[in-house]
DNA sequence: GTTGACCATGCAGTGCACCCCACAGTTTAT
DNA sequence: ATAAACTGTGGGGTGCACTGCATGGTCAAC
């Protein structure tokens, strides 16, 4: 059991994004002390967390990591990575737009300088 | 000389977003009546707010487009074009990772589900 | 047992680029 | 002349994912 200290930098996540996770029902504790409120981290808290971090790397909002951790058999896992990468692979399209369009841009844009 | 609905249409750009340029010195009207605080834009400005939409198409944040603006000889436009051109780069590279990284863990992942 | 490090809560603030609304004055069309 | 449509201002709200702060209780080390 890690204290919230710990677990910050056993993850990476910092202290307040913990609290803020636990908060939205994203991460909870593995356990909260009644007396006084500590939070208490497990390793399986840890697994998750790690999770949670490649999840956030691939855009998911909170929102959909909630969806994905609600279901405990991440049975919508590989359906929403399936998503998430056909997104991805879309903003990629919209880049590229962009790269050629600033090349166009450039090149055309060139008529006032000389 | 345009009154803000009609520069909205030939724009695209919506009444409050005009508004918004305004108040922030992006894209200032090429005439204030004095009487009634009437905002009229004219051609000067039409070519502007085309550039300007390219320049938010690219990335550009209001304060990048303001000092794109505020030299008007446009001398910068066409290093901070070369800059978005380097970031959007990085930011596909960034995304082909992401790809990389969800087809390991896609790849990976199934060892819980056979 | 005291001091300093740690933890809690509640709530405000951040950044970006707007959007929306109420209220009031102005213009345009009939 | 009147009503509809337009314009202005000021200020609050939005979404996202936190971050920061004041205040106060708790724990660990010496």
């Amino acid at each position: 059991m890690y204290k919230i200290s710990e677990f910050a930098e056993m993850t990476g996540l910092s202290k307040e994004t913990l609290r803020y996770y636990a908060e939205v029902k994203l991460l909870e504790p593995a356990f909260i002390d009644p007396k006084n409120h500590y939070r208490y981290y497990d390793d399986g808290s840890f697994f998750l967390a790690i999770l949670l971090i490649k999840l956030r790397r691939f855009g998911f909002t909170i929102q959909e990591m909630i969806s994905v951790m609600d279901d405990e058999s991440f049975a919508n896992l590989e359906m929403l990575l399936i998503e998430k990468r056909n997104k991805i692979k879309m903003q990629m399209k919209d880049l590229e737009d962009q790269i050629e369009e600033i090349d166009d841009f450039l090149a055309s844009g060139k008529v006032e300088e000389e």
